[in-house]
DNA sequence: TGTACATCAGTGAACGCGCGTTCACTGATGTAC
DNA sequence: TGTACATCAGTGAACGCGCGTTCACTGATGTAC
């Protein structure tokens, strides 16, 4: 006799008078869980947000004035949350060891972008209409390259060796971290393991830079080298060498 | 009176009898040309494809079965194009010195990312549907790789000192060039110069492998090292330093 | 040389769909008197 | 304590739009006789 709750997928229930804040985070939390279900932004519409949450597609606008400003403010609480976590990994790290800090920042940095792809696509690969016209001024993202160029002078002071200036080093490291993370979302559809991502991001910190008292000339096979194993299966993915142009 | 030829935009004339063919290349071009000039491909729809070639939105079936297909054959030859490029810097440089052969793919690989950024996004960055059912059943895109991977051994061979093992060195630089491309595209929306980028990529090189003779250990300021000018100009675009976390 | 016809290149109109967004509304709940 | 009312949280239906795609068609052109 009673048919309600069979309404709108899920049904959540209606706040009580004064907690109306509370759908709003229930709204970003949708988001949340949707980008990292579809690992794109394709599908992500008002509509399946506002089914996810169990609302009405009209009631995301009690919160957010259009899309844009929606997806905004999702991607502006990830960016803090990545910043977040390289902060802890940094601190979370050998306290007298300025290489493992940045270390653990660079790892920190590869998991996030692999376990949030549909976030990271957003965050890093696609200009952001909203960012253009907003009151910021410098793009959030940016402070990924802060964090890391923070680490890097912290190295050199130590004594450690770079490669390049210590900016140029922080850009060009953001840069090969976002380029591995950015082909295991797409032409490796996901088939590079985390491990293999980190031993990667391992090689490229290692050929950057340096121990102070490992002066000798770049490595091969040093600790920043990929085993074999895991080398093996980059081969495998990346196709035979038969392929190569001719000489 | 006579009323023909103000229809459809520009008004292709009907290719004569037996010249049919001549529309797919038309249509071909007209994609690339959408690309190129939009960066992206978020408006290119089937619709803005036959208004740009000058005819009607159903004449685009007439040879591609529907619109993913039409896209992957666009780029497919893209990826053609990119392979020929690398081949051709590689085979123009000089001949007895095998990194400038490197080098000269790696400016190209560049080049080609800066300046066909719709087409970049769609062939790096997204997970192509038409690839995954498709016949092919390696991704074109580890041609490049491949082309890489091959300057690598011969630079090895030729005695350069590699900071990684040469696979291992190929995916690396790859990802590299890709992260440097990707992010002058979304994060720094173009104002990174084509000079810039190219200083990059010299200076990820540079740190990736040696020539022969300079066996000493990684070099600041060496060769690979952008210029102050540049490295000013990154500084600006990533911002101050300040705003770094604590410790 | 003239004409009927098959074929070819391409079109106009419409389909169903999902999108972002708007608008007038509803019903529960706290508050003033 | 009872009741009228303002407010709040949220809704149902609809809007206009652009999308990929389909279908029956048109008119020019080459060919067979």
């Amino acid at each position: 006799m009673r048919a309600e709750r069979e309404r709108a997928g899920s049904g959540r229930p209606r706040s009580r008078r004064g907690q109306g804040e509370l759908l709003r985070r229930d709204i970003l939390d949708a988001v949340n869980r949707l980008l990292v279900e579809w690992g794109g932004a394709d599908k992500l519409t008002i509509r399946a947000v506002a089914q996810e949450v169990g609302v009405a597609a009209p009631s995301i606008y009690l919160h957010f004035s259009d899309k844009a400003e929606l997806v905004w403010t999702a991607l502006t609480d990830k960016y803090a949350q990545l910043a977040e976590l390289m902060r802890a990994a940094d601190e979370g790290a050998a306290d007298g060891d300025p290489l493992a800090r940045l270390r653990a920042q660079v790892h920190a940095y590869c998991r996030f972008g692999l376990h949030n792809p549909g976030h990271y696509r957003l965050m890093f690969e696609t200009r952001q209409p909203a960012v253009d016209a907003s009151r910021i001024g410098r793009h959030p993202a940016k402070l990924v390259s802060g964090s890391l160029r923070h680490a890097v002078t912290r190295s050199a002071e130590a004594g450690c060796v770079l490669s390049l200036p210590a900016e140029q080093l922080a850009t060009t490291l953001w840069a090969g971290l976002h380029g591995t993370v950015s082909l295991s979302h797409s032409i490796f559809s996901d088939d590079l393991t985390e491990q293999l991502v980190l031993d990667l991001a391992d090689g490229l910190l290692g050929s950057l830079i340096a121990l102070p008292g490992d002066t000798t000339a770049p490595r091969p096979g040093a600790e920043g080298a990929v085993d074999t194993l895991a080398m093996r299966r980059i081969r495998d993915l990346l196709g035979t060498a038969d392929d190569s142009p001719q000489s």
